[in-house]
DNA sequence: TGGATAGTACGCCAAAGTTCGAACAATCCA
DNA sequence: TGGATTGTTCGAACTTTGGCGTACTATCCA
């Protein structure tokens, strides 16, 4: 299977950041990637379903969030953190320090 | 006409926050608050019925990233810079300086 | 008092988003 | 080869969002 397709650094969206880090399930896959650097998908401690989740990464993946590495069966998710240092130095670390402030699971 | 009400700054949540940062309209709505402090509804330049400007105000309001003061018949906004540094340290500049590093009008 | 001004609230609609199960695809390994 | 593992894609059901016009409320001021 090919690797999934991902934006080019430059034509990654604030908005599109911001749609992606607003849903809880996926905020919370990404503050779970900012401790791990990679994980597979059937790691990711969300419940939800397999098709659900697929969705969510999908959204990340295309917001330019994150990116997706082909290894065997299994796809390992990282965040760019690089790219999105280039593009919006700061931010990512705003976000990820903003993230562990808030409870877990503080709906 | 009272003041409207507002989230207390311990319950802002971050997801909130991303999803009133999500649409570009309220993006470009905050961008403009940091550069004067306070502005009135009518002042925006954003091509939009009041109706739904009033709508996208409210969703900032509530997501606690403004607040509005009430002046004889205008409603004034700004920023609840304070209560986000307190909460979200860091996290407001960094949205602000990435919106500044984005061309405007780039959707 | 009564018009002008500023904004909110409501209802409506179309578009987008969330969630799931089922079916499918790709890869590994015994 | 063929089963197990890992994840994607599709269609359906449902919820949320964004946008508007209209009607309403509140305030100012002549």
């Amino acid at each position: 299977m090919r690797t999934p397709s991902h934006p080019a650094t430059d034509s990654i969206q604030l908005a599109g950041i911001f749609h992606a880090l607003s849903d809880p399930a996926r905020l919370s896959i990404v503050t779970g990637l900012s401790e791990v650097d990679e994980q597979c998908c059937s790691d990711l401690d969300v419940p939800l379903s397999k098709s659900t989740l697929s969705h969510h990464l999908k959204v990340l993946r295309e917001a330019g969030v994150t990116t997706t590495r082909v290894e065997g069966t299994r796809r390992l998710m990282s965040l760019r953190r690089d790219d999105l240092d280039l593009r919006f130095p700061g931010l990512l670390d705003a976000v990820l320090d903003a993230a562990t402030r808030e409870p877990v699971g503080a709906h």
